[in-house]
DNA sequence: AATAATAATGAGAAGTTTTTTCATTGCTTG
DNA sequence: CAAGCAATGAAAAAACTTCTCATTATTATT
């Protein structure tokens, strides 16, 4: 099923392209920086550059295959693509994450766009703060 | 005023700081990267190192003189804090930035917050899409 | 106004993240 | 199974930002 994915993306069928696959489809819902995925295809013995993993993380998000997030760490982090669109919320103490998704909020963000006259591409929406755990904990 | 400002936040008010502030309310509404700031003074004559320039957004970024924001360019933008909040929609041909601001939305993400138990610090709403200019080009 | 204390600066080095280059290797299609 | 071409790994380089440290400027106090 993967290889179709990535033959029908004009992608060759590779080693690399498919334990970098597995790692995410094996975590879905975790977030994974190209560190993190280069660091867990070492721990799991397999021998794939740096390099290697962020092309083919930018292939696979240019073939929908992944969502690319900027949560204001300095570097980029990935998600399997699973169909249906959410946002982030974000804890700024311990860094969690959580989904979630508001029809009302998408609604008014088309809304907005129509009335400016842009055709929307896709957005960003990140909600930052303490998370309950953290209030607890202060 | 500016002088003012930067007193209050324990800042030592140098040519380098009142250089920076001129040319962000010299040019409100518009979004400057450090290389932006930094190609300005250049412009103008000002001999500011980069490191300076780097050091005095983030310095005024923490005394809220200044927004942060991450478009996506790889790079921070800042802006002048005019007080009332507004989010961003860009053209992802040209590059233009609007602003807007929603209350319905901000609204909604207060509630998503308190229904996930978070207390909201900040958040950042970036709409991608094609501006009416860019439409008509087609 | 001069001074002492301290913060700020500029230049360059260094740190991070990401992209590029290029020789080699591996898919894939016929 | 061979030819053609895409993909890879390693290292260099690029892009952005922070850090270091000797020097300079600002400030509060004389």
């Amino acid at each position: 099923m993967s290889k179709i994915d990535l033959k029908k993306m004009g992608l060759k069928v590779t080693l690399p392209r498919l334990k970098i696959l597995a790692i995410l489809e094996g975590n879905q819902g975790e977030h994974f920086s190209a560190e993190d995925v280069y660091k867990a295809l070492l721990e799991s013995g397999e021998d794939v550059g740096l390099a290697t993993v962020y092309r083919v993380l930018t292939q696979f998000e240019q073939a929908d295959i992944l969502n690319r997030h900027h949560f204001g760490e300095g570097h980029s982090v990935f998600e399997l693509n699973q169909g249906e669109h959410h946002d982030h919320i974000l804890c700024v103490k311990c860094g969690e994450v959580n989904e979630f998704s508001d029809d009302v909020i998408e609604a008014r963000q088309e809304a907005i766009a129509k009335k400016m006259g842009f055709e929307i591409t896709h957005h960003s929406l990140y909600l930052y703060g303490i998370c309950p755990e953290c209030q607890k904990k202060k």
